[in-house]
DNA sequence: AGCACGCCGACT
DNA sequence: GTCGGCGTGCTC
């Protein structure tokens, strides 16, 4: 590990914009100290620069006499380990990316930083064996100070004093008496220190985790790079499965990585992982200070925690011997990396476990198509949970015809009869209710009735959500706000009416108000929940029953585990349906779950009632019936015909620019020089406008190519890439398998 | 990214 | 005559 290297370059990497490594000679002085992975100053043009060393060569790449001297080798170890390395040279190539991305991307900011250092505070400690001289005479205060260091071992010196309840003084002349020791210590940042940790014991399996954790043990036993799926329903425990699995790979001296969706990473999950493994457990997330994440991203390198919990970035983790990497809710879209390299951190996940033979566990109530497909392929391995612990029932779910509703009614209604009834014998029975809306403000437009012009973001192509508590427009796309105008905007118009159009929570709030008179009622959603604590806080009111209801998006339906909510309600289950992105099935089969999953984890049975325009939707009927399997061979179906993900991968070229017409014209331009190259089995739609036309001023175009292999679309991509201009002020970025093509 | 080089328009 | 616009090329 530390011999000195032979080779006579280096290759390096830079911060700089260039997709590009550039090699220098290792200087005789340096040759002890470089290694592959270590951070380095190098010489560039006029200027001085840090970077990455990517290789060690005896051959470099352009004539020798341009070569320069590397300048100085950063720290007493490499910052990254090779498996590391390895998977951002693979990110960079598998996702069309620029180098310097990918090796950005592995190692945080926080510890790549110039001057990123353990924080040092002034410690006391006992020292040992040091009779007291003479004479000397203690005071009862100096006694206390040594009273409270024996029993707790060394302290900070503000921790000390304010334990002992004295000034920095009797501290000081125990120090000069030589009786204890005073010197500047690497403090720790704990993300967790005020959590408290409850030692808890494993619970019993019921037979279904014991057969998981049977074969994920007997997975990691065997040092292949497997994948196991494990799909089990919401309440079934996959949580303690993770668990018990980690349990049994760190105690064969191998560690562990868990990714968890970003919205997951709670500090209740981590409080989880932490009774069971307590300081062994390190977190990686993008709440944590900088100095939190540098000192615990030392612990992981250094081998003194073992188990990583983390978001999409703790994938790399410099963590040796992983023996299991845990990629919990692998369906999630988050892990997709929405700027460059835009990989997807459970496909990375996968990668890392081949090349660290390394099984991979990844968990889901609604598993993505492409892990589905994969086990078809027999390229992964399916465990199935289909019941929950403690013979706990699956939710009943009722699909409740909106039109049917509005008939009645003889206009349309926000809320089915059968939803306000549910919701009022769960008011009576002191239950609680979650309620569902994928839509945050108050009205999502604001129409005028004589006119029927909308108010639409001048800057973007939707219209302006209606926020009524402060009387504003705002657009949801680019944060634009506007006071709502007194009269319709249209000139030949001016009617002072207007009309609000679609419901956000605001207004389910509001309605439920009148509705429910002395409910508890509180809205969840990024409107109300500004700072993280407020969250925390609604959430544990309501645990603590201090709430009846909440009202919320897409933060309510993830993960969330009150055992007295025994209804859940989706007001309107065609929102996510009707996005124009073909994917919106399968995101709506999977919400509907998720959210269902909600309900009926007490021991009361749950109910759900998801209202619809569309109640014969495919997606709606087989999350009623929780029908996953057949959804998805449906929907696999449908996919197939159009040579969609799973059945190809998907590259989309997003171009952009504040000229609609330019941006169109470089587009097509671009689309021309890309077909000359790209092989026949490619498929090529657009270039057509973005669904999203224009966001911030902004006018969208994408290229979407479809085959089968990556590669073949991506290496002549790069290529063109490479050596292609783009007219001034259009900009292009290539994400490879979007998940999402607004 | 930054910096130099170079080739055309309007100015002390 | 030259100051400066930014297109183009280069950095091991």
């Amino acid at each position: 590990m530390s011999e000195s290297t032979s080779a006579r370059y280096a290759r390096v990497v830079t911060d700089l914009a260039l997709d590009r490594e550039f090699d220098y000679r290792i200087p005789p002085e340096l040759k002890e100290r470089v290694r592959e992975g270590s951070l380095v100053r190098v010489p560039f043009g006029p200027r001085e620069l840090r970077g990455w060393v990517t290789g060690l060569t005896d051959r470099a790449e352009v004539d020798p006499g341009k070569i320069r001297d590397l300048l100085e080798v950063e720290g007493d170890r490499p910052f990254l380990l090779p498996v590391v390395r390895r998977l951002a040279r693979w990110m960079a190539r598998y996702y069309c990316a620029p180098i310097e991305t990918a090796f950005r991307t592995v190692l945080p900011g926080a510890v790549r930083r110039e001057g990123a250092r353990p924080r040092q505070q002034l410690t006391a400690s006992i020292v040992e064996n040091a009779a007291g001289e003479d004479g000397e005479t203690i005071t009862a205060k100096q006694e206390r100070v040594l009273d409270i260091l024996r029993e707790s071992g060394p302290l900070t010196l503000t921790e000390l004093t304010r334990r002992a309840g004295t000034s920095q003084a009797p501290v000081r002349s125990l120090a000069k008496k030589g009786r204890i020791e005073l010197k500047y210590a690497d403090l720790r940042r704990d993300p967790l220190a005020r959590r408290p940790v409850l030692r808890v014991d494993p619970p019993e399996l019921m037979p279904q985790q014991r057969d998981a954790l049977e074969r994920i043990r007997e997975a990691s036993d065997s040092g292949q790079p497997r994948v196991l799926l494990l799909h089990g329903v919401t309440g079934s425990g996959k949580t303690e499965v993770y668990l018990q699995a980690i349990r049994h790979v760190i105690d064969h001296g191998r560690s562990a990585i868990v990714l968890v969706p970003e919205i997951a990473l709670t500090p209740q999950t981590v409080d989880r992982f932490r009774s069971r493994f307590g300081d062994r457990v390190a977190v990686l997330h993008s709440h944590l200070s900088d100095g939190e994440r540098f000192d615990e991203w030392g612990r992981i390198r250094d081998g003194k925690a073992d188990i990583v919990v983390g978001a999409r970035s703790a994938v790399f983790a410099p963590l040796e011997k992983p023996g299991l990497i845990v990629v919990d809710e692998e369906h999630e879209s988050s892990y997709k990396q929405e700027e460059a390299p835009r990989y997807h951190a459970r496909d990375v996940a996968v990668v890392r476990g081949r090349m660290e033979s390394c099984p991979v566990v990844l968990g889901s109530a609604t598993p993505s198509l492409e892990s589905l497909s994969n086990v078809r392929k027999g390229k992964y391995e399916l465990l199935g949970m289909p019941s929950r612990v403690d013979d706990r029932t699956m939710p009943r779910i009722r699909v409740v015809d909106m039109r049917v509703e509005a008939e009645r009614e003889g206009k349309p209604v926000v809320f089915s009869r059968l939803l306000i009834e549910e919701i009022r014998a769960r008011l009576e029975r002191a239950e609680q209710t979650i309620l569902f809306l994928n839509r945050r403000g108050f009205s999502s437009s604001l129409i005028c009735p004589q006119c029927g012009h909308v108010a639409q973001c001048d800057r973007c192509s939707v219209s302006m959500t209606y926020h009524k508590k402060d009387r504003r427009l705002k657009c949801h796309l680019c944060g634009a706000e506007v006071r709502v105008p007194e009269r319709c905007p249209n000139a030949d118009c001016r009617s002072p009416e207007f009309k609000y159009a679609g419901m956000g929570t605001e207004r389910i709030e509001e309605i439920l108000g009148r509705l429910l008179k002395g409910a508890r009622i509180r809205r969840v959603d990024s409107d109300t929940m500004r700072g993280k604590e407020s969250y925390d806080e609604v959430l544990g009111d309501f645990r603590t029953g201090k709430l009846d209801l909440l009202v919320g998006t897409q933060m309510l339906a993830k993960g969330l585990d009150f055992p007295n909510v025994t209804l859940v309600g989706v007001i309107n289950a065609d929102i996510s349906l009707h996005m124009p992105d073909f994917r919106a099935g399968e995101r709506t089969f999977q919400l509907l779950t998720q959210v269902a999953g909600r309900a009926g984890r007490g021991e009361v049975e749950g109910e759900v009632v998801v209202q619809t325009f569309t109640p014969y939707e495919t997606s709606i009927q087989a999350a009623r019936r929780m029908a996953w399997e057949e959804y998805c061979d449906q929907e696999l179906e449908f996919r197939r015909e159009l040579s969609y993900p799973p059945h190809s991968h998907l590259v989309c070229i997003h171009f952009e620019g504040p000229g609609e017409a330019t941006v169109h014209e470089a587009a097509d331009r671009f689309a021309q020089e890309l077909v000359r190259r790209l092989p026949e089995t490619v498929i090529l739609s657009g270039p057509a406008p973005a669904p999203l036309a224009r966001i911030k001023g902004q006018y969208r175009y994408h290229l979407l190519l479809r085959a089968e292999k990556t590669a073949s679309m991506t290496r002549p991509l790069k290529e063109l890439m490479s050596d292609y201009r783009f007219p001034r002020g259009i900009s292009c970025r290539v994400d490879v398998d979007a998940q999402s093509l607004l």
